[in-house]
DNA sequence: AACACGGGGAT
DNA sequence: ATCCCAGTGTT
């Protein structure tokens, strides 16, 4: 083990208090712990646990997730966010089959140059599928090195960071790494947690530098904020007679990628022109819903719902490969953004409210 | 170095 | 309201 102790008492504490009982150990399945470090980036366990079972349940396997069509894949991840990670994940299956006979490889440099998996991902990935020697830096780990080594600077940026690595390194055991590397992540996520942490049940306390020097609450230093700007936009809520909906696939690329959204538009000019070329009936009889607030980490969106009901498509877009008539009960097999999603839920036949 | 990329939970 | 979370990719 390491001289410190560090990573001793890590584990000793890990061993009483750490979770044992996560979806993804058992088994503790190379393809299970890169699904599950993928849907934890950015995203915390409660609310990865319903959508990994889902996922494992739907794609047990490598092979199967690289054969599933992308619509399936998105709608698994439909609500979780960064959907990124949901393309990411499929490509890197499909490069996987094709490259490395339908397994993760066993190196750190051969996972990094995967869609979605970083050094951080990627000692993960390493550490507890195999038990093999390498650092994770997430957010916890960062927490941590910012206390216990009494490191100031906001832990993005690059001279931070680099020093987190090099700290985190030196402090890796010899021998269970897969605990180690969970231990870390229990201990920053419910013990050395960023408000209010139990530094009276550490195992760390007798050499924590925060601790030592009263800065617990002041490490790591707060990321620098930014105003946020806001945007508006229409979205149009076209129905037929049947009740379905008209549906949009948004772009491969920017927010939402290549998930099934409202057509949206700038302004009533615009709406109406798209309206004009799609659709048949009158714009002027549209219903104007409730306003959406939806605030994303950099901005914040509201949307202005607009309602048809009985209309029918223009006869020369039918061919249109973005658009299509969703009926209620197929929204659930489809990646829809979360506040669409709660949109049409909240206008569905028989729905509450 | 800064920004883009979701959604939910905590305060 | 605001922050931030088991980060990575792009510019």
């Amino acid at each position: 083990m390491s001289a410190d102790g560090f990573a001793s008492r890590l584990l000793a504490w890990y061993d009483r208090d750490g979770r044992h009982d996560l979806p993804w150990m058992h088994p503790r399945a190379p393809y299970r712990v890169w699904l599950s470090e993928i849907m934890l980036q950015q995203t915390q366990v409660q609310t990865v646990i319903p959508y990994f079972e889902r996922f494992v349940a739907a794609l047990p396997s490598l092979p199967a997730l690289a054969a599933a069509p992308q619509d399936d894949v998105l709608a698994l991840w439909s609500g979780l966010g960064y959907y990124a990670r949901a393309r990411n994940l499929h490509a890197t299956a499909k490069i996987c089959v094709e490259m490395h006979g339908g397994d993760l490889p066993r190196d750190l440099d051969a996972l990094v140059a995967l869609p979605g998996i970083g050094r951080s991902t990627a000692g993960a990935i390493l550490a507890q599928a195999w038990g093999d020697r390498f650092p994770i830096l997430d957010g916890n780990v960062k927490r941590v090195m910012a206390r216990y080594h009494g490191i100031a600077g906001w832990p993005g940026t690059p001279a931070v960071e680099k020093e987190m690595w090099r700290l985190a390194e030196s402090h890796l055991p010899y021998a269970r790494m897969a605990d180690y590397t969970q231990a870390q992540m229990d201990f920053g996520a419910t013990l050395c947690t960023r408000h209010d942490p139990a530094c009276v049940l550490c195992p760390l306390q007798s050499d924590c530098a925060a601790l030592r020097e009263g800065r617990v609450a002041e490490l790591p230093t707060a990321k620098p904020n930014k105003p946020v700007p806001e945007r508006r936009a229409l979205v149009l809520l076209a129905q037929d007679a049947r009740s379905r909906v008209l549906l949009l696939k948004r772009p491969p690329a920017g927010i939402w990628a290549s998930l099934w959204s409202l057509p949206e538009a700038e302004d009533h000019e615009t709406a109406r022109a798209w309206f004009g070329k799609h659709l048949r009936g009158d714009y002027d009889h549209g219903e104007a819903l409730e306003p959406i607030a939806h605030a994303f980490t950099h901005y914040r969106l509201q949307l202005q719902p607009l309602r048809w009901q009985g209309l029918g498509l223009r006869d020369a877009v039918n061919d249109d490969g973005g658009l299509r008539w969703v009926a209620f009960d197929e929204l659930e097999s489809l990646g829809i953004p979360a506040p669409i999603r709660k949109l049409l839920l909240a206008i569905a036949p028989r729905s509450p409210g």
